[in-house]
DNA sequence: TTAATTACCTGAGAGC
DNA sequence: TGCTCTCAGGTAATTA
């Protein structure tokens, strides 16, 4: 399920690879998967970035593309024959084409002939390893609220780009309990949350994402942080305690009761 | 305003 | 072997 980590990994590779590259046609493999007017002459793409986990494809309109959970975005040659999980094609002008490939069909593309138009990315909160991710912004954020503080953490309107995955090793590290409302968090708390998230995300990147069931990057490569996970589906904490499993906002949280306070 | 719940979606695995 | 059920989870919409 690709996070922050996951997504920045697969727009180096597109920077890398489809700059420059004219699209001749984007055409969807099932109904609902592209939003907006894929028929437009689309030209050139200037550039790539990310916000989120949304990648945001730069061209003669900006087509905004989310892959959720299963969503992989492969570059292959034009003759390569597509698998049945493939939903949309781009096609360029050379030999290669861009399959948006999701086995669950959450994923979308988005096309808007301005970023500002699409409101979800609007509402983001800070990018994890920017400077305006930092103790006074995340207090306020926090000062009212009684929700579990693994639930302001999913929450994309107050820190982009997290996921489960994440969360979970973020709250470990900072040995705080994921199930404590997010006002009750002592100052130190706070610190070690924010400092233990820049890591977090700083090694996920550098290990290429993590790779629990079937992310992959542009090349179809699997990531690496999956053999830094310390508690996500794990039985057993370092310090010997059984890893606690419970449900929070409809997903699996996974905690040492012992380490986690 | 905040919080909780549900729909979307399909493959994998468990249980019978 | 084949059927049914449950689970995985990011986001938007709905409800409380």
């Amino acid at each position: 399920m690709p996070e922050l980590p996951e997504v920045e990994a697969v727009v180096n590779g597109l920077q890398n690879t489809v700059i420059g590259k004219k699209i001749v046609s984007l055409k969807a493999k099932r109904p609902k998967i592209i939003v907006g007017d894929a028929e437009q002459d689309l030209g050139k793409i200037r550039n790539v970035l990310r916000r989120g986990k949304y990648i945001i494809l730069e061209a003669n309109a900006i087509i905004i593309i989310h892959l959720r959970m299963t969503g992989k975005l492969l570059l292959v040659d034009r003759k390569v024959k597509e698998r049945k999980y493939v939903r949309a094609v781009f096609l360029f002008d050379d030999d290669k084409k861009l399959l948006f490939d999701d086995v669950r069909a959450f994923g979308t593309i988005v096309i808007k002939q301005d970023q500002q138009e699409y409101f979800p990315i609007q509402k983001l909160g800070p990018e994890p390893l920017l400077k305006n991710f930092n103790f006074d912004y995340f207090a306020k954020k926090i000062e009212n609220r009684k929700v579990p503080i693994k639930n302001i953490l999913l929450d994309q309107t107050v820190l982009a780009g997290l996921g489960n995955i994440y969360t979970n090793e973020i709250l470990h590290r900072a040995q705080i309990d994921p199930r404590k409302s997010a006002n009750k968090l002592k100052k130190k708390q706070l610190q070690k949350l924010i400092s233990e998230t820049k890591n977090v995300m700083k090694e996920a990147i550098a290990a290429g994402g993590t790779t629990i069931s079937d992310f992959r990057d542009l090349s179809g490569k699997s990531g690496n942080f999956q053999k830094k996970l310390e508690v996500y589906q794990k039985k057993y904490c370092r310090c010997g305690n059984k890893i606690t499993r419970i449900k929070q906002a409809g997903r699996s949280t996974f905690f040492c009761a012992k380490c986690q306070k």
